[in-house]
DNA sequence: CTGAAACCTGAACCACCTTTCAAGTTTGTT
DNA sequence: AACAAACTTGAAAGGTGGTTCAGGTTTCAG
């Protein structure tokens, strides 16, 4: 249950043999759990999959777990290193909200796979997701008070309006991104739409 | 993979101890799946819980992917009856969004498990999972739609502000609810901030 | 009261899967 | 070339837990 520090130090291939196999394991696994789930996931549906003998995936990992937990830090950061390069700081702060929540859909859009395993983590390891949502939150937080500085956003936002924010955008990517259907508007539509809702609201301004 | 149509007719109980050994079934299952989530959760474990025969539990559900299911269904007509109760029609439509967030927040707050089984679905149920989010999605837009008719709320919106407000709801309950830290505002102040924000957004007005 | 249907019981069946291991092969260093 | 360490292999051990079933008990309508 105890977290391992770092990518288990103790089994990494040592050789260029050995870092090839654990790739191809690594990718391999990737596809088996969006495809079948962490349970119905099976070690050897994995192997298969890479092309090594079954007994191979121990010398890299030292269960189903592990190679899980592997996967959501790995593919955690990659969700975050998408959302910083789609943003610069050249840009307003309402502008580097719309931004984010663009990239977010394209990049949900485009790695499907990738949100079936993070949600999962929530219940093959609780802590990893519930680290992923935190440093999120966080992140989108320092945004809003930094717009507050600039006076572009109201002042006096802390977390609760950065989780509202984080959570539209994970409903907006859940039902537009991995769920998308003919007909429904477009990225740019959705992504502006909501930052419309952001910055203005939806109270009638007069009448 | 096809969904029943109704619970089960041909399993239901005939006679009043059958009804009651149903209800334990249920409720010991509730206790299980949200102690140990579906794949670790065993029968046995639910039978134990109940009280009854190993067996008995297969003469009322066939599987247990069934009972889950019969779960999620349950529950989440438990949610939308939560909120319905929360609202009423002389309330102004900004504040039927108040009401509603803060009802919800209550009630996850007291149903921790009910939201760990429905999130579970995701993966077990993906149908009802889905099911159960687009019903409440509609209901959302349903009542922006009312709101933008009596002059409350700005005309134009839709699904997509509808998903928005639904993601800020079930993240603020996430984090506020179901992850709550001693020293986190309370549930007032979460729903008062959070309706500020879908109210008049979060751009500084003037200068 | 009575008999058939409903319900209960728990041992056993069975399919599946993670993990281990002993023996063989490849790699890289000296 | 020669050796140790790294790596590979796949059969089999070892568990687990969903599901079945044949036989017993309880319920309730007639």
């Amino acid at each position: 249950m105890k977290a391992e520090q770092g990518p288990d130090l103790a089994k990494a291939p040592r050789t260029e043999r050995g870092r090839k196999t654990l790739r191809k394991l690594l990718d391999a696994a990737t596809r088996e759990f969006a495809d079948h789930g962490f349970h119905d996931a099976s070690i050897s549906g994995i192997t298969r999959r890479a092309g090594v003998a079954l007994g191979s995936f121990y010398t890299y990992f030292d269960s189903k777990d592990a190679i899980f937990r592997a996967l959501v830090s790995d593919m955690s950061e990659g969700v975050g290193r998408a959302a910083r390069q789609a943003l610069s700081p050249s840009m307003g702060a309402l502008e580097i909200e719309h931004a984010a929540l663009h990239a977010f859909l394209s990049f949900a859009s485009e790695n499907k796979e990738i949100y079936r395993i993070i949600d999962e983590a929530e219940f093959v390891d609780p802590d990893s997701y519930r680290a992923h949502y935190e440093t999120i939150g966080t992140r989108i937080e320092e945004r809003l008070k930094a717009g507050g500085d600039s006076g572009e956003f109201i002042s006096d936002l802390g977390a609760p309006e950065a989780w509202a924010v984080m959570g539209m955008n994970v409903f907006l990517g859940l039902r537009y991104a991995i769920w998308a259907r003919e007909g429904d508007p477009a990225f740019a539509e959705i992504a502006r739409r909501a930052n419309d809702l952001l910055a203005y609201g939806i109270a009638s301004s007069g009448d």
